[in-house]
RNA sequence: GUCCCCAUCAUCUAGCGGCCUAGGAUACCGGGUUUUCAUCCCGGCGGCAGGGGUUCAAAUCCCCUUGGGGACGCCA
């Protein structure tokens, strides 16, 4: 049976970083459904902190990695402490200036066997003996990770490449309390542009500003997947693809930089994706935010008419907050315009004539096909081409330049919008 | 400085001795489609860090150099 945890300290916002290595051990948690434990780090008491605790819950709520154990590493001192009275009992370890020291073997070599990083040699004479519990009587990483490990059973220890050098340590700790060995897997760090450790130097990079900043889910965990494992020339995975897929084989020894190009153009991928009440429903609180509706206009608008308008506007948003800026589309009473609208007589009679037709359509048949019908008949009507009024028509009902076809983008902002923007224009 | 890890296009990567005159994706540059833009489709640009071996054959195995990263706490 399986069973991996996600060990993060609370001293800090929760990066993504941290995210790509809770997403490789629930993935492979999932994968074998094996247990997925949530454990909590918090023995630095100077540092941690419940602020980030909360942001470390949320967080990974909301990239949906769910756990089926939590625990809090302060809540497991008594078994810290049996553990360490056993190694001073066995004269593994004694006790200097307060603290008690772990005695490393003067000689020879401990061999970590690495899923990701294959077997890696270090020898003993490279590191002294070290702490277990300072002399305030709280416990060191290096020993509690391994009581944890070993208490909680758990069988592989999927973590970030930075802890390698620690391992051998721990290895040593698990011969000492004569413990079963868990199978390693080391994941190759991320990098800022620079190529130096990804921090918040490089801008963004805690999970909770990519939520801000309006990435789906789903279009972080892809990317972040991405970043470190692959699955042949695949880029797209939805989160039950990464699950059937997913295994320690395909992950690469190399350090990857975070590409944040890449991460719009995944992110727009899964907007793409997403179904259009789903999508809605993640687009809403942007929207509001965004003063693109409120939220009780957003509440009472017509749902095909919502749904058509987002799945019109997806396709040129990278992200959620792309999307709400451009939904004001569909609720506005005015919009004014990126660039003043200028009408010749002949396009005014036009506009002013298809306005007309418009207001006289079924209000429940205002389909993208109706429109066109109408529109056309006008344009017809006066042996006029759809072109010359496009680029006026577009900017009055959308207040842009560039967007969707007329049509639906009218059909989308409904009857009375589309009929008020084009009079107000031609009045 | 010591120890450890890594090394394919700018970036993410496929490749696990012959299928490679190295494939995909992002970005970028063209073209097509369209009422505009985006999406989409087609095409282009662009790489095995260098040097030695091993082998009939090396991007793939070994060594060295170089480069990058990480760790060297009574932090985690």
């Amino acid at each position: 049976m399986v069973r991996v945890r996600f060990a993060p300290s609370p001293t800090g916002y929760f990066h993504v970083g941290s995210a790509r290595t809770a997403l490789f051990n629930w993935l492979f948690a999932r994968h074998y459904h094996g247990t997925f434990i949530l454990r909590i780090e918090d023995t630095d008491r100077e540092r941690s902190t419940d602020e980030s605790i909360d942001q470390i819950i949320e967080s990974m709520t909301w990239l949906g990695l769910d756990w089926d154990e939590r625990y809090r590493q302060t809540d497991l001192t008594p078994d810290h402490l049996q553990a360490a009275e056993q190694l001073m009992e066995n004269g593994q370890a004694y006790e200097l200036d307060g603290a008690w020291w772990f005695k490393v073997p003067a000689d020879g070599e401990t061999v970590v066997h690495d899923s990701v990083m294959g077997d890696v040699t270090f020898r003993h004479e490279e590191f002294k003996d070290f702490v277990i519990r300072r002399s305030d009587e709280t416990f060191v990483y290096n020993f509690v990770v391994v009581v944890d490990d070993s208490n909680m059973k758990v069988t592989h220890v999927i973590r970030g490449d930075d802890h390698l050098i620690n391992t051998p340590k721990q290895v040593l700790l698990y011969q000492a309390l004569e413990r079963p060995l868990p199978q390693f897997a080391h994941l190759p760090l991320i990098l800022g542009e620079d190529r130096a450790r990804l921090s918040k130097r490089h801008g963004a990079s805690s999970v909770l500003e990519y939520r801000q900043m309006g990435f789906v889910p789903e279009g972080l965990i892809n990317f972040l997947a991405r970043l470190g494992w692959s699955h042949g020339d695949d880029e797209l995975f939805d989160r039950d693809e990464l699950i059937r897929l997913f295994t320690l084989e395909e992950i690469n020894r190399s350090a990857a930089v975070f590409n944040h190009e890449k991460l719009y153009w995944t992110n727009q991928q899964h907007m793409k994706r997403l179904d259009l009440e789903g999508l809605a429903g993640l687009v809403r609180p942007f929207a509001v935010a965004e003063q693109s509706a409120t939220a009780e206009q957003w509440d009472a608008i017509d749902r095909d008419r919502l749904h058509l308008g987002v799945d019109l506007l997806r396709d040129r948003s990278k992200t959620l907050v792309d999307l709400a800026k451009v939904l004001e589309i569909l609720f506005a009473a005015t919009l004014e315009p990126e660039e003043p609208i200028v009408l010749e007589d002949r396009q005014r009679v036009l506009v002013a004539a298809v306005a007309d037709a418009l207001a006289e359509a079924n209000a429940c048949e205002f389909t993208p096909d109706a429109v066109h019908d109408i529109v056309q008949s006008v344009l017809a009507a006066n042996d006029a081409k759809l072109k010359e009024i496009a680029k006026a028509v577009r900017l009055c009902i959308t207040g842009r330049k560039v967007g969707p076809g007329l049509f639906e983008i009218m059909s989308a902002a409904g009857q009375d919008l589309s009929v008020g923007r084009l009079r107000a224009l031609v009045r």
